[in-house]
DNA sequence: ACGGACATTTGATCTGGATCAAATCGCGAG
DNA sequence: CTCGCGATTTGATCCAGATCAAATGTCCGT
């Protein structure tokens, strides 16, 4: 707990963790009434600002946290730069990686964001005592594989614009307001960003989403804010 | 079992699972002496040819394996026949999606392999009821993610240069015959395997191979075997 | 050893997306 | 409201890797 707060005391600020308490996430929904009071006396809400960093790529990191409200984006980056974004993940997903201290990647909020931060001892400990969270962790590991390998198929073989129509489904599918055949939602994500994540130039990324537009498959409302009038309209531009 | 055995039983001959017993394959060495037994019952040594497949993709599978031998790809494949290879497994990993029926990627062996099959069932059970099993695989799930992140690093921001000296590490890493600054093995996968694996076309895997030949970064013996005088100046190539 | 089918390499050309270069937009500070 | 700056779009050109097209190479069956 101190670590964790220390730690993260550049960032954002710290209030009373209620919601675990309220069994939120993946990790509070698995746990015992009296593991969740445990567990509630030394997490922590924060708040995290858009673009600050949760967990930096090769360091050591001794708190893991539950997305309660907003985007994080999990990044990879080259010694040289190059940036890859090797996923994307909402409330209430869990964030870290079990069982190995140095994370192989940096965990920033996409947007403003809510987290509940747990020291990794204490947690560590609970899954080894608890199979429901064992399994719970398991699940949402096979989840993000599932989603890691389909982003592969992404990455390796579909076109720009067919890499930029998947990354708004994705971002639809994730997204809540919607209704039958129109979505609308926010872009959790800067144009560099969804460039990073597609494999893509910023440019690239710009010309396909107004090729998109022009073909009527979306609005763009705002730079951030889409429309998607017939969301059958969009996977047939997504090829699979 | 039965199960099992009549959806197999088109590839490969059927032998005796013994190996099971023998503690091997990241299934086998969470289980008692108890449940190692009577999973032994129900199981079966199975040799599948290079090429043949042991899920599809889209089919529900009512069992699980381990690798005993050899190398299994994991396929995705679009409906206009576009495919990317998401994964690679060896022995002694496990095959097979938990707690979902229905497989979103097809498995094949790259390479003669050796497997040992065991039914669904019965294994969730095992799963539910083992939680030393669960920890197992959850480990498994979590090395496959990370290397599926890495992965999408790779096909997202390397160059064809970089992406086939990235596969030729990979390779020579779960490969055995190493020593300190030499190492050589056999590719288990043709050039349009390590194209659909890389998302590149065979010509430019093919182009790029012998760039690195030319390079003196690699020695090509023979189409499928591949020696490294100095894996530093491998690493090289791939800058991270 | 020989033929044939497929795998791999090599060559010539084309092109989707990158790169370079300007506009234009949008937003926060004053 | 206006200024200034970073984000985004748009335009012009370039180039890594795709595509098209031949040679080899390799392995297998006879």
């Amino acid at each position: 707990m101190d670590v964790a707060r220390s730690e993260l005391s550049e960032a954002g600020t710290p209030v009373a963790c209620r919601s675990c308490q309220a069994r939120h996430g993946v990790v509070c929904g698995a746990l015992s009434r009296h593991q969740l009071r445990e567990l509630g006396r030394h997490s922590l809400r924060r708040k995290v600002d858009a673009g600050s960093q949760i967990v930096a790529q090769g360091a050591e990191s001794s708190f893991y946290s539950n997305i309660m409200r907003g985007v994080v984006k999990l990044c990879k980056v080259m010694p040289d730069g190059r940036q890859q974004i090797v996923g994307l993940q909402f409330a209430p997903d869990f964030v870290g990686r079990p069982f190995v201290r140095e994370s192989t990647l940096s965990a920033e909020a996409a947007t403003d964001a809510e987290i509940c931060v747990f020291p990794r001892n204490l947690l560590d400990r609970m899954i080894s005592e608890t199979p429901e969270l064992q399994r719970s962790l398991h699940d949402q590991a096979l989840k993000e594989l599932d989603a890691a390998r389909e982003w592969m198929l992404t990455l390796g073989r579909r076109t720009a614009e067919e890499k930029v129509a998947s990354l708004l489904h994705l971002i639809a599918t994730h997204a809540e307001p919607q209704t039958a055949t129109s979505t609308a939602f926010d872009l959790p994500l800067s144009r560099a960003e969804i460039a990073d994540f597609l494999g893509l130039t910023i440019e690239t990324v710009s010309r396909q989403l107004t090729r998109l537009r022009k073909g009527g498959v979306i609005r763009i409302e705002n730079v951030r804010h889409i429309v998607v009038p017939d969301m059958d309209e969009l996977e047939k531009k997504i090829s699979a």
